[in-house]
DNA sequence: TGGACCCTCACCATTTCTGGGGAGTTGGAA
DNA sequence: TTCCAACTCCCCAGAAATGGTGAGGGTCCA
């Protein structure tokens, strides 16, 4: 059972995804992905716990640069959107209300960008977005009836560079998830939701110096900086859930 | 172009799944999954960031019960494995040395857990994590069969109980995350990456004083009751990103 | 043109956290 | 058995964060 029948020209793109193993693999398939569509582009992106950024794509690099410079990653209501939702979005669902976001969206037509847009967003366990987005020219319309035929394959195709990208995500291995001890992880809990040493050792039922030397360790063990470092790693890594 | 000449039996479920719209559908695909697969247990779950759970599944209600009081989300390596991963993952992968690990599988498999057991694991925004597993009782290469040939197929209905689940999720309603100043957000990114408030205020080139005003601001608005409360807060709803 | 929100700065006193020591028990692993 | 990691407790003093209140300037929108 395989999926040729249903998916033609796109599975054997897929199945190259899947085996690929150099990022600029990525970068072939996104065309081969992009001409296989007839749309005017493709492009896959995530950025890292530590703010690193990974993409591939058919935008004018000139474009990307100039994203990357005017801080846009901050205004793109593409982004800002994606980072509520968890599942595919049509871009004029989004919020383009605001003054910035409509300078910032003629600036990107300006640059080849199509007028209408799809994004898969994707989170990580460290902290990582990722985002597969389809952009192209044409009305309303058209563009809900591609999207929408294609919606079940976009998904899959999006399932299989956020695998990929992860496996060769560079950001993984210098940190290697140094475990909490129980006790750590119920101090670094509740300092998440909120609570103060003196309320923390009186939960766990410690003596607060003896919390202290949890919440020390805690942050030796996370490389941590002080308590809210420590929190924020402990959650970003996934060492705690609040 | 539709899925059924591909997923035959699965493709009306995946409808079924994607126009329901109570929980008790939820229930009701997982057991028709579980029986056209003709394995022992399908189960979808998912806690948000208070701490709320919601599932369904096959798996008997006594050892659903048993599992939330004997405290086994702690434990059960498939959580905490896939809680660094976010893609599917075969249970025999996962680290099963730990001796409470061993005990857990051998209560769940006295429970009715299948030997065998596959999971596709996903985040949301604010910091839910959810999983969606299949267990069965076979030899490694029958189970590994199975998975392999169906995975593409498990991706996508795993994706729509995912869709649905954050749909009709509870917990999004009375946080309707107020979102942060853009001065605010970079305070709390700053510290939320370890800096100190005097650190925080000479990278942003501000007064201490004007600092405390936006950290004061983003507590309040995140209703937080310290620093370490808010960027905890913040990296759950995805305000700020480290 | 007023209201709302954002950015900037300042004082006070108090609470909380941090960094440096040391020391005893337990239970599991080598 | 020996060792290590986890858990528990204590001292001190300085550094940092907090809570409350006040004030001026800017932009944007209704």
């Amino acid at each position: 059972m395989g999926f040729a029948a249903n998916f033609p020209g796109t599975d054997g793109l897929l199945e190259q995804l899947e085996n690929s193993s150099k990022p600029e693999d990525f970068q072939e398939v996104s065309v081969a992905l992009r001409d296989h569509y007839a749309i005017a582009h493709l492009v896959y992106h995530w950025v890292s716990a530590d703010g690193e950024q990974f993409g591939c794509g058919t935008y004018d690099p000139v474009w990307v640069q100039r994203y990357v410079e005017k801080g846009y990653l901050r205004i793109d209501p593409v982004i800002q959107g994606c980072y509520q939702r968890f599942h595919p979005v049509d871009w004029k669902r989004l919020d383009w209300s605001s003054k910035a976001a409509r300078a910032f969206q003629k600036d990107a037509i300006g640059h080849g960008v199509g007028n209408q847009g799809y994004s898969i967003p994707i989170r990580g366990p460290n902290g990582q977005f990722a985002l597969f987005s389809l952009s192209h020219n044409c009305n309303d319309e058209t563009w809900q009836l591609f999207t929408e035929s294609n919606r079940r394959e976009l998904i899959l195709i999006s399932h299989a560079f956020n695998q990929k990208a992860l496996e060769l995500e560079p950001g993984r291995k210098p940190e290697p998830a140094q475990p909490l001890s129980p006790r750590e992880v119920e101090a670094m809990t509740l300092l998440a939701v909120g609570y103060s040493r003196a309320q923390v050792a009186e939960t766990l039922s410690i003596s607060e110096h003896t919390l202290r030397v949890y919440i020390e360790s805690a942050r030796f063990k996370l490389g941590a900086m002080n308590t809210t470092h420590a929190v924020a790693r402990a959650l970003s890594r996934g060492l705690i859930v609040v």
